[in-house]
RNA sequence: GCAGGGUUAGUGAAGCGGUCAAACACAACAGACUGUAAAUCUGUCGGCUUAUGCCUUCGUAGGUUCGAAUCCUACACCCUGCA
């Protein structure tokens, strides 16, 4: 099997200063960035999602931004499909692929190739949302799946096993020739920064932009699930104030923060890191190590 | 000043003599996580400690009762009708 093109993993908490971390290594690095955010691959959602900016875009090449249609919506497998291609790419033409974000799942079905199991079926989906979790349950008995394995509480979980036939979905071990650094970052900072950043987003139009997808997209596509789209919305429908809108956004960017130390926190293969300095230190490493498979 | 309503754990809000450390929601904390993942789900959530255990709580201070967050009295603060 041929040696994988080395990959820079950077992950963290949502502010915590991952883009500009990737933005310093790319550019001494000659590196592109893989954005894995469920977020910022919709097209229009830029302000409130800390889109890299169109600067920073024409500065480093930016992959998988603005590759998903607000309306139609996404997945976690069509991101691994994509991502992969598109590292495998870059590495081919001699670049190193530096994969960064904050969405837990996109991450990790990059570093352990998950083997997501086919799409469900739309007719068969919504018949098994219509059922309780007790029916689902006697109909999982009825066709001899076992849900002892899964959270069986989950109605998700058990709506997906039955659609899957009881097939469970592969993982493989960590990819190869792969750096995963974790910008570690205290609380009270993380929160000040997202109060900035807020006030930020909003000096740049964000109402207005909420305003426009509102009115271009409706208010009932995923993307406007986000943390500050949700907040906004309420106030462009004249609902809620400017600062009590902030001050939800803000909420929910910490309540994402939090959702997002839990899933990096288990995951022992992450380097935790306090700053640059010590992030390019270990880039330099790892790129010295495995220059022997860099294609020059 | 008179009459009425209110004061419950971080917040909102049930309870109106025993089964109340006190429903429920939110927040918080911990965890799970494979085609919606910023989703969905689980656990904890007064203190000690982890026990079918003890201790301290329901504005404050007393009282009635075998027993009070629940009844009575006084006081404090808040809202409403008449002044």
């Amino acid at each position: 099997m041929a040696q994988l093109a080395p990959l820079i993993v950077i992950v963290g908490q949502t502010a915590s200063g991952k883009s500009g971390l990737a933005m310093e290594i790319a550019k001494k690095y000659k590196g592109e960035i893989i954005c894995a955010d469920s977020w910022t691959v919709y097209k229009g959602f830029d302000i409130g999602t800390a889109k890299p900016t169109i600067a920073d875009q024409d500065a480093v090449p930016h992959h998988l931004l603005d590759v998903a249609d607000p309306v139609a919506g996404y997945s976690a497998a069509i991101f691994q499909k994509q991502a992969k291609n598109v590292i495998e790419d870059i590495g081919k033409r001699g670049k190193l692929p530096i994969l960064v974000g904050g969405t837990g799942l996109y991450i990790d079905s990059i570093l352990y190739d998950y083997g997501f199991l086919p799409r469900s079926d739309p007719t068969l989906r919504q018949k098994l949302n219509a059922l309780s979790l007790i029916d689902l349950h006697q109909l999982a008995s009825e066709n001899q799946l076992d849900l002892t394995e899964i959270d069986n509480r989950n109605k998700r979980r058990v709506i997906r096993h039955i659609e899957n036939n009881g097939t469970r979905p592969t993982r493989t071990s960590l990819r190869s020739n792969t750096l995963i650094i974790g910008i570690s970052c205290e609380i009270e900072v993380l929160q000040a920064r997202i109060v900035k950043r807020i006030d930020t987003m909003v000096k740049r139009g964000f109402a207005d932009e909420v305003r426009q997808l509102g009115v271009t997209y409706g208010w009932d596509n995923e993307p406007m699930k986000a943390p500050g789209y949700r907040a906004f919305r309420d106030y462009i429908k004249g609902s809620i104030t400017l600062d009590l809108a902030k001050e939800r956004f803000m909420r929910n960017d910490l309540q994402l923060a939090k959702k997002q130390r839990t899933w990096f926190k288990r995951n022992e293969s992450i380097l935790w890191i306090e700053n640059s300095e010590h992030a390019k230190e270990l880039v330099e490493k790892f790129l010295t190590t495995n220059s022997s498979s860099l294609n020059n």
